[in-house]
DNA sequence: AGAATAATTTAGGTTAACCTAAATTATTGT
DNA sequence: ACAATAATTTAGGTTAACCTAAATTATTCT
């Protein structure tokens, strides 16, 4: 291992990660508006960044950042350490699932690998935290998901609630309320062609009508029908 | 409450705190060794925070420094972090008592209060931490306590172990395989009048000597013999 | 293509903590 | 009392991250 790393950067690893996840670059802005940091001190960042030896992001001027493997090896660590706390806050600690982002942001730079092994096998190895989102294994490999918008389904279409990809506190404690958690059966009952505001029923639960910037955070799998 | 504090502050404040318990005034140099700081820089954050509104610490040049009632608070704060957080580590994650002050040295500066409650409550509110060392209440009084240095007793006398008083894992290593860990009852069979050194025997075990820069860590409560 | 707009970078400056070397002030021993 | 020694402070400088305002470069629209 070289150095450790500022949390400082640690965040930005996480932040370009989460930006790139599509394949393509991370660009300048974004990554401001998403850490709440001016766009020159991004640069600035990206530039440090890409001179470090080794290198963690590959940095072209106005055309945003990549990370290299070794950043990417950071930011999966970091991500690791962030998924295994919030769900030991949650199993151990008795966080509800809107309260544990902010306090697992914090502790997420400072636990030692042994912390990580400790909870990781209290918690029997978890492969998903609260929110459904995969965590990373001991290895550093993200374990690969089926999970797709729930935008994406038709009327008709059966799902499991797999991930709720989202921060936002008071979001989050609506959504549990609708039962829309990790693990919920659903029935999309129909598809608004002009919004596409998805009329959705969760199983034992009245059908409720969910907008698509909501939607936008919840990924689902396919349940294929049991009967013709 | 005013601003945060920083880290480094927090740590200055525990620091100074320590080195006030016997009511003096922690000096420049005492500061520079125990916090690894050049003495130069503990000059400047003394004035710094002796200056801060509320000032945190009273510092005359050349005379050192003691906290304010607001500078103890924030460092009985930091310290309750610090000893729930070892006691917690030890209960709940089975960390030996040797490993946890750095991992609790880390943490202390980050937990939430919601953080602290919970852990608190999850340990049954602990009085004492893994070493002994008493731990602030909530509401961020310090536990009295009729604890003595080992090395205040004479021949004869029994007691019990309440307090180590010591980071050093090897030494809390060695001290835990001799039995010397809170709890333990002993008794004083010898006490050298040359070099201060002590023969004890702890209950149900052989007797050790114990030279005096061991016997200093440990902190110990008279019992009274039964029989006349 | 060329002007308007938007994104990005450069320039210059701040704050918190730290450092070393030199100057100053206390303390101590005779 | 006063020189030697030890402790402390001042002076000047570094690093990591940030900021705002101005300058530059891309992109988009007619
Ligand atoms: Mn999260
Ligand atoms: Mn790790
Ligand atoms: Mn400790
Ligand atoms: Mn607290």
């Amino acid at each position: 291992m070289t150095e450790p790393l500022t949390q400082n950067i640690q965040d930005y690893l996480k932040a370009i990660y989460g930006l790139t996840s599509d394949g393509g670059k991370a660009s300048t802005t974004a990554l401001a508006a998403r850490l709440g940091i001016a766009a020159p001190s991004v640069t600035g960042m990206l530039q440090k960044l890409a001179a470090l030896r080794p290198p963690l992001v590959v940095y072209q001027k106005h055309r945003g950042a990549h990370l290299t493997p070794e950043g990417e090896r950071a930011a999966l660590e970091v991500l690791r350490h962030h998924r295994l706390l919030e769900a030991w806050l949650v199993e151990s600690l008795g966080y509800s699932w809107d309260a544990v982002h902010e306090e697992a942001c914090k502790l997420e730079h400072v636990i030692s690998e042994e912390f990580e092994r400790r909870i990781a096998a209290a918690l029997g190895h978890p492969v998903r935290d609260p929110h459904g989102a995969p965590i990373p294994s001991a290895e550093l490999v993200m374990p690969p998901t089926n999970d797709v918008p729930l935008g994406s389904l038709h009327g008709g279409e059966r799902a499991v609630v797999r991930r709720v990809d989202c921060e936002d506190a008071p979001l989050l404690q609506r959504l549990k309320s609708l039962g829309l958690a990790p693990g919920a059966e659903l029935n999309v009952l129909e598809v608004s062609p002009f919004d596409s505001g998805l009329t959705v029923q969760v199983t034992g639960q009245k059908p409720v009508v969910i907008d698509p910037a909501t939607s936008s955070h919840i990924f689902v799998e396919t349940v294929e029908t049991m009967e013709a």
